[in-house]
DNA sequence: CAAATTTCAGATATACTGAAATGC
DNA sequence: CGCATTTCAGTATATCTGAAATTT
């Protein structure tokens, strides 16, 4: 399966400063940026939780679009588009997987002809809940040696970050 | 160019509390863990980014390679790969690009035939310099109101979580 | 008719795996 | 030979935009 060599820690600068441990020849090197972070975390947490979640049968984007169905209760797709952050259309491809799979039911919203609500079977609350354990586990690894209090906080910035570029 | 109408703020759930704000029809809503606030972030921060970036002619990944190679001084395409966390395939492909618009030069390592050593050209330099304003503009944005401590510690805690995962 | 929702169709970006060529 | 590096080729995934149909 795995032909490339499993990735590893830096051939140079063995600690890391803030500013990434390194100014070699030419570079200025501009102070690391909390955007550039933000970027390279969700990378290795991305790859990670589609290496958890694959076995289950789930990718990431579905994963992911099921837990805000979940969370919400019932929604439209137009709804779930809206609070997963992506187009109609991105999520209208990511219903018809789900529904493929038997993971969603699709019920005309009985005050609107056109619209289509949607929400969870039992099978897809039952997968969400082992999804949850395993999520559970990557997050601890993740935390590993942060403080309680420094963990509420990374939450805290996290959602206000988002909330202010959105 | 924009058919779709712009994404706004949530239909209802005005205010959010850690766990999203929301409890309706049957969910028992698990909390929202880090790693999912992490993704979320990153979309927000990587579509702004994508914006911001492309009047200046490059992409989210581009951009970010040009950082690495930046801030590293001098890599091997390998090298390159490994510090972006992508595979050599991968990095070669953006080499390319970058080659063809005049911001990197590849030069073969002189202790090692094989080796191809690349740095950026001094028109890339300039375009990151511009790059680095515009990115500590969204940066500002992003930080909006929190406490200069507190993006302090958002960075280094960022820093850790990708550690403790790769 | 205007606006919202859904959905078909096509296009693009990004990154992957496989495999071959090169060099130590 | 074994291993690392580069790179050609093909593929998969996740997203997008455009446009049409439906319904209030």
């Amino acid at each position: 399966m795995a032909t490339q060599t499993r990735r590893q820690r830096a051939t140079t600068s063995p600690s890391a400063t803030v500013t990434g441990g390194a100014e070699k020849a030419g570079a200025p090197s501009a102070p690391v940026r909390i955007p550039y972070l933000i970027g390279r975390t969700d990378r290795v947490v991305s790859r990670r939780l589609s290496e958890a979640l694959a076995p289950l049968g789930l990718t990431v984007p579905l994963f992911t679009a099921m837990s805000v169905l979940h969370a919400r209760g019932s929604l439209s797709n137009a709804q779930l588009a809206e609070r997963s952050l992506m187009s109609p259309q991105s999520a209208n491809e990511i219903v018809k997987t789900m529904q493929a799979k038997g993971w969603v039911v699709r019920e005309p919203d009985p005050t609107h002809g056109r619209i289509v609500m949607l929400s969870l079977t039992d099978s897809a609350r039952a997968l969400l809940a082992s999804c949850d354990e395993t999520v559970k586990r990557l997050e601890g690894e993740m935390l590993e040696g942060i403080a309680a209090e420094h963990v509420a906080l990374l939450e805290d910035l996290l959602i206000r970050c988002a909330k202010n570029l959105r």
